[in-house]
DNA sequence: CTTTATATATGATTACAGTCAGATTAAATC
DNA sequence: GATTTAATCTGACTGTAATCATATATAAAG
């Protein structure tokens, strides 16, 4: 499964890894980033590759060098639930890592990328020897923790349209957009669909509705924000 | 507001607060919980007591010594989203008072309850000095994260009868039954509404249903577990 | 004990959104 | 480029659960 960085040079070195790492964790010395990427262990995965799956029991965690993954549980069905994103310089899986316990959650590539297995001691030692990295993985928990815990509202009280509108807003957030106001990644009806909540149908129709009301225009999965403001409003974000 | 414990007996002295506080954690020495606990701020509060409120800054969290509280988000027009409790043992708003910024959520008594005040700073150095705490802090917020990961994928894909029934398998988990099979918690029909995430009256309509299938009984707000088996069933909880 | 307020209960109505079915288009794969 | 597969779209129908209205019961306050 995992190849050397060194049998490809498509694959980031130690330091290249440790530069990207530090986006998110500033009060990591020379001496810890490389314990971290010692083994290199990165993988170039294509758009659908699982990265772990609910129900592995983790070895390590991994983390996201390039590129774009969902996390996301299985309910109903088999129906996908996305819980949140990853992209370059976040971590996934570190849960199950350190808690030893079976990961509740499975994760997929969304946009191809590069991704490099932290093994679980190399995890534990950073925080028996560093407090500010506990603080620091302690504090990025805690504000997923704040996240869900605010779309957990959101899709109890809010309508789908609502939502919707509001999730438009969160990937403008997150990805971006592009000079003509595209939005920076592109997702499948269903996909949006597994983030908002409800079904397809609702999404393509609630979609066409907000391009008749000239909040949006689409071209396939590329969706342009044309009116933030408006979006806003029916999105409750404030 | 904060009452000293040696004000009045009914308070827990600093051996006693340690003592509940080894239930959730388990690596700290004798001075390390004295630090906790050495100002003793301790608070008698009763049903209805606000402990902190969404946009508060904390200059520290609070330790449960007793009693039952509500942890909640407020959405639309005032309406509570209940995320989770807290009882003997659990520590509430750490987020905010490590991260340094505005709680997001809101805290209730439920059932009369004796609360400890934490300064930021007993905290902070707890997690400098002590790598196993860091790492129980760490495994606590985790934990609450998968379970408002699974609680996101459940009010978004399940039904809100379904929820009800999962609602009480949880309550009955996390409180205990009494000898005669009764909830040992009790909570209003709002209350119930605001965790499962409906309105109050189908609360009522589905609990009398739950009666009418005899899965439970109903004395006011006292909720008696007579199937387990099917309210397992119906709630999808396997 | 009486009054006021809050919580619970039930009915009637509405509407949001889910499901099912079929058609069309786009994307992969050979 | 042809074939297969997957994704998008549209319509019709259904059902769950929200809302509104009102009655009753229970708890709190004077």
């Amino acid at each position: 499964m995992a190849l050397k960085m060194n049998q490809n040079q498509v694959f980031p070195n130690c330091d290249q890894l440790a530069d990207c790492f530090s986006k998110s964790f500033k009060h990591l010395n020379r001496d810890e980033k490389n314990l971290l990427f010692w083994e290199e262990e990165c993988e170039l995965l294509k758009r659908g590759s699982v990265i772990y799956a609910e129900g592995d029991s983790a070895r390590g965690c991994y983390f996201v060098y390039s590129g774009v993954l969902k996390v996301f549980k299985t309910g109903i069905e088999g129906k996908e639930q996305i819980i949140r994103f990853a992209k370059s310089g976040d971590i996934i899986g570190f849960r199950s890592a350190l808690s030893q316990e079976p990961a509740c959650t499975s994760s997929k590539v969304i946009e191809d990328a590069i991704v490099c297995f932290i093994p679980s001691h190399a995890l534990t030692k950073l925080i028996q020897a560093n407090p500010e990295f506990s603080m620091e993985l302690i504090k990025i928990t805690c504000k997923e923790l704040g996240q869900a815990n605010s779309y957990i509202t959101d899709i109890a009280q809010k309508s789908v349209r609502e939502r919707l509108a509001e999730v438009l807003m969160q990937l403008m957030e997150t990805f971006g957009l592009a000079q003509d106001n595209t939005l920076q990644i592109s997702l499948t009806r269903e996909e949006l669909a597994n983030i908002v909540g409800t079904a397809t149908e609702s999404v393509i129709r609630l979609l066409s509705e907000f391009k008749n009301d000239g909040l949006i225009e689409i071209k396939g999965r590329k969706i342009k924000i044309v009116d933030v403001r408006a979006l806003k409003r029916v999105g409750g974000v404030y």
